[in-house]
DNA sequence: ATTTGAAGCGAAAACGTTTTCAGAATAGAC
DNA sequence: GTCTATTCTGAAAACGTTTTCGCTTCAAAT
């Protein structure tokens, strides 16, 4: 075909309209007459045209996009969320420009101000550090929603999940199957809601009276191989644990690697919960126990919230919860079974 | 601070220079006066002056922006290599602009038309099935990648691993070992890896002189649950087998499911493996051979051609390898183990 | 002292839209 | 047949940049 781009100018010309008439039959912003609104389709067609969304976004003062910042794409998790996000956009009209903050925060700034240039219309965070201070400064542009993390400022723009709660369930169910020599894995040390999982388990431990064993606390990363570390820690250590609760799944999976590879069984001699419930786990041997994450409503929710604020409507963002899943990793303690007695 | 935006002008002015200085200062396109330099800067940080991205790709015809297609985000696969792309454009000045083709051709073009509009410099495209001919009209706007499928026309511009090659190889390892019976779980029927690959297990077994048994074989999805399904079909069509070949990890993880929920031993009784090396598999219990695919790095790849295609440099694409990663699921078939003898 | 060249700068024209404004045409009311 | 209201339309201004063009100014070369 041509290789000039065709503009609103080649389909006024052809269809003998001023551009005015075309802008506005694309637009659908005033009634044009019939025979020149079909004169003005065909244009289209004919030159397979294609408007600019700059120069529409220049003057209108409306890019069509919004930013979704993530951390570190990659991770399970975050992807998930990021996936409930965009497919929340789908029908919208709305694009997402993604950008990665890589869990810094200076970067992070860095990408807020950049997506700032672009004109996005919304910006939706998923994790990450941004000072409060920024985001209510954003806030005062556009739109912004933040995901997986509470804002004790802006709580009305935050989709999370209570870390903390779910934390203390996963605990509590642990307990309350009879364990008593509980470990936990802590996720990314920076991470809050690694930080949130970790006192919901102390005070679950608290709560029923089990006195917190530093020995079988453990700093991961949220990757497998700390769950792998961990396991080999507690046990150097020297302390007997029945139970494990890791942070996030990934880790769990370490964890059931490394007892397997120690012979110590899973569930019979140890049981492990992990968190989030990424599709892996149901089908893992044993499956995993797990806090589940509603990572694409969670997505989905943080979209239709966002798109709500730019059309000026109110917006509400519905109650998240975490939700246990009971799979074969965990089970009451067997009598003797802690196989490791001081 | 202030609601207006800050613009070219507004530094202009506090500068007592041109806006065209401005420009010049932040484009360093022209050397100007150090002294004049130095009030640009510094009006520039004292209104915390933004670029308008829009406005600056309306004149200059560069968005500084380039389109990604992925297909059904939340597949680990496809992630991954949307990872690679995303990383690979971090340090580039690019932002990318993500749209989700769903597996659907007349949705993939619409989404490209799309992106067009909105003035993307280049465009990666991850999976789907775009038509040649597609492809080629948007080649000759702007440079186009694409991953993960390879284009008999413009091969120059193709990220992808052999699957052919690689399932063959997988195939080939497991005769090698000495099974026999090697069943498969082929991925989501329109999808060309997985009939690329169901060529290569057929070649393999074929050059070996082994009869294919159509009742081994499993129209899968590319999702765990068909490996179950897989695993029932197989009991049920009452045909023995020691090896299963899976289309990917994820069917592979839920074979491997389902040979433990009816006992039979993985990798003693039948020896499984996969497709992709996502990170679970290393974790699982048995860890799963599979064949890896370097995601990211398909990812980075498409970037750096994308970025040279864009910059009018040339480029090379480098040779995308699958690799065998050798763990615990697969073995030599022991003796009598064939569960099912007929 | 004149010429040449370069460096630095501003005015103004683009880029492709939307939108305001006012004018033209049509229809309806008297 | 005039007047008013209504509908439709085009001209032109805006949006925030980059870039071309030409004008100064000043140093170096003649």
């Amino acid at each position: 075909m041509q290789d000039r781009k065709v503009t609103i100018l080649d389909i006024a010309e052809r269809a003998c309209v001023s551009p005015a008439t075309v802008s506005r039959v694309i637009n659908k912003s005033v009634a044009v007459n019939e025979s020149k609104r079909k004169l003005v389709l065909d244009a289209m067609n004919e030159l397979d045209y294609r408007p600019n969304v700059l120069a529409r976004g220049l003057v209108s003062g409306r890019s069509m996009s919004v930013g979704v910042v993530t951390q570190d794409i990659g991770s399970p998790l975050y992807d998930n969320i990021a996936v409930g996000v965009v497919r929340g956009l789908k029908t919208s009209g709305y694009s997402a420009i993604l950008a990665d903050g890589l869990w810094r925060e200076n970067k992070e700034a860095e990408v807020v101000n950049n997506l700032l240039g672009r004109q996005i219309d919304g910006l939706v965070v998923i994790g990450g550090y941004l000072r409060e201070e920024e985001f209510l400064k954003v806030q005062r542009r556009i739109p912004v929603i933040q995901i997986g993390r509470e804002l004790k400022a802006c709580t009305e723009f935050c989709v999370s999940i209570d870390n903390f709660s779910a934390a203390y369930e996963a605990t509590k169910y642990l307990i309350d199957l009879g364990h008593r020599r509980i470990a936990h894995v802590i996720g990314r040390s920076e991470n809050e809601d690694a930080q949130q999982r970790y006192r919901g388990y102390r005070e679950a431990l608290r709560q029923s009276g089990i006195e917190l064993i530093p020995d079988l606390v453990y700093q991961g990363d949220f990757f497998p191989q700390s769950g792998v570390l961990a396991v080999s820690a507690f046990v150097e250590r020297g302390e007997s644990f029945s139970a494990v609760f890791a942070g996030n799944d990934l880790m769990a999976m370490g964890v059931c690697r490394a007892l397997h590879q120690r012979s110590i069984r899973c569930p019979d001699d140890v049981s492990v919960i992990g968190f989030d419930d990424q599709m892996e786990t149901a089908y893992f041997v044993p499956s995993l126990t797990t806090m589940r994450q509603p990572t694409v409503e969670m997505g989905l929710a943080a979209s239709a919230a966002l798109l709500d604020l730019i059309a000026g409507k109110p917006h509400k963002i519905p109650v998240m919860n975490a939700s246990l899943q009971r799979r074969e990793s965990t089970q009451r303690p067997s009598q003797g079974a802690q196989f490791l007695q001081m």
